[in-house]
DNA sequence: GTTTTGATGATACGCTCGTATCATCAAAAC
DNA sequence: GTTTTGATGATACGAGCGTATCATCAAAAC
């Protein structure tokens, strides 16, 4: 045997040339020349590690997953420890809107994914749409703790609230990209949101928001 | 000279045959030849009505544009005549939510525009981000006329919370086309939001409780 | 009736794509 | 030291792409 080269970490550096590609110039300009290019390799070793384009686009689409998830976490660290259920919240949602450089580049990337499952669903079933829906579950169990220390109206509906603010910040992140405004004013947007919902956690002044949260009773 | 036809109606008809491959199966399939089989005309055809494919892509844009219009003002006009404040708000929001067959090949279609203009940025120059940003105005108007009228929280402001609620519906139409949820889900969450922010029904107009979009509200 | 010209058809060029094939080289195995 | 085999390089193939070119045909202009 010739020498024994490290499979994994060979892929992840090809993998993560496609990502930089997809985040600059979108999934289209991804040609498997252009990711050679990009890692420095050879066209024949990115077939090589990746027998079709397929298994280059699922594994790439792991490692965003895993860049992803990093930095949540990172987000909600440096709100604090032990994280709050507010600062759990809050922190998921930061991370995920593209404020500075890796967000932006982050949610870039996922957005290329996002009109590539719409093209081809197939590629949905392998991998792909379990990742908002527990993104969403965390939202809401967390904001039913929030409820439950009274930081949050009891009386609204977390799972239904938690899909919200989820869009929400979808939504926002996408006017990011689009160049409709920038990170900034998207995270002015959210955490004036956010402040609604989690009422005055200091001291309550005479106009709060909280009344119309009641929803179903008419004033 | 031979005989004229009508150029706009040909191009119109080129280009709502690349609107429906879009919706189908994309931007990235709709190929010259693809709209050219799609529209029953010969490739030179579809190069003699737009020079390139650039005129095509931005020709087709501006009728995908004023399709959309033509269904939010449909659905304002559903929601009952005079429009209030409240039906203004609703009906575009719902209009732009994929709930049945139209909004989602609308929906699917701007979609797919979106990702074209992340990849290529001079598109949006010529012809493409104004038209959130008017719906966001619109909605930020009849948000305050609501406001004046006491069916919305005055102390709220106004344009944050018309691009919260336009940010919700991308989010909620992005997820529904990826297949998180269904159209039925995604609208019970928005009018879950709506009919938080406006707090009671109105008497003064009379009652008009909305015709096809009552009942979906689950607390 | 000839000429002019707008509209259309057929076909080709150069490029890039994903994928496949053939050859090579060096380290491990014996 | 030869053999085996994992890793890599060079190159080709067939298809689809946007675009360009050349020819044709029929209606209007004169």
């Amino acid at each position: 045997m010739p020498k024994r080269v490290d499979h994994d970490l060979r892929r992840r550096e090809i993998g993560e040339a496609l990502l930089r590609i997809a985040s600059t110039r979108g999934l289209q300009a991804a040609s498997m020349r252009e990711v050679a290019a990009e890692a420095g390799v050879s066209l024949r070793l990115v077939q090589y590690y990746f027998h079709t384009k397929q298994e280059l686009l699922l594994g790439a689409l792991a490692y965003l997953g895993e860049q992803l998830s990093a930095r949540v976490e990172a987000h909600i660290r440096a709100l604090g420890l032990p994280p709050t259920p507010r600062s759990l919240v809050y922190g998921t949602l930061t991370a995920i809107l593209p404020t500075d450089a890796e967000s932006r580049r982050l949610t870039r990337t996922y957005a290329a994914y996002y009109t590539l499952v719409l093209d081809e669903p197939q590629l949905a079933a392998d991998h792909g749409t379990s990742y908002p829906d527990a993104l969403e579950r965390f939202l809401a169990g967390h904001l039913r703790a929030a409820q439950q220390t009274g930081q949050v109206d009891p009386g609204l509906d977390a799972p239904t609230v938690a899909a919200g603010l989820l869009a929400l910040t979808n939504g926002l992140g996408s006017s990011v990209l689009g160049g409709q405004r920038d990170g900034d004013a998207a995270l002015a947007i959210l955490t004036y949101h956010l402040d609604r919902l989690f009422g005055g956690d200091h001291h309550v002044d005479g106009s709060r928001t909280e009344p119309d949260a009641a929803g179903t009773v008419a004033p």
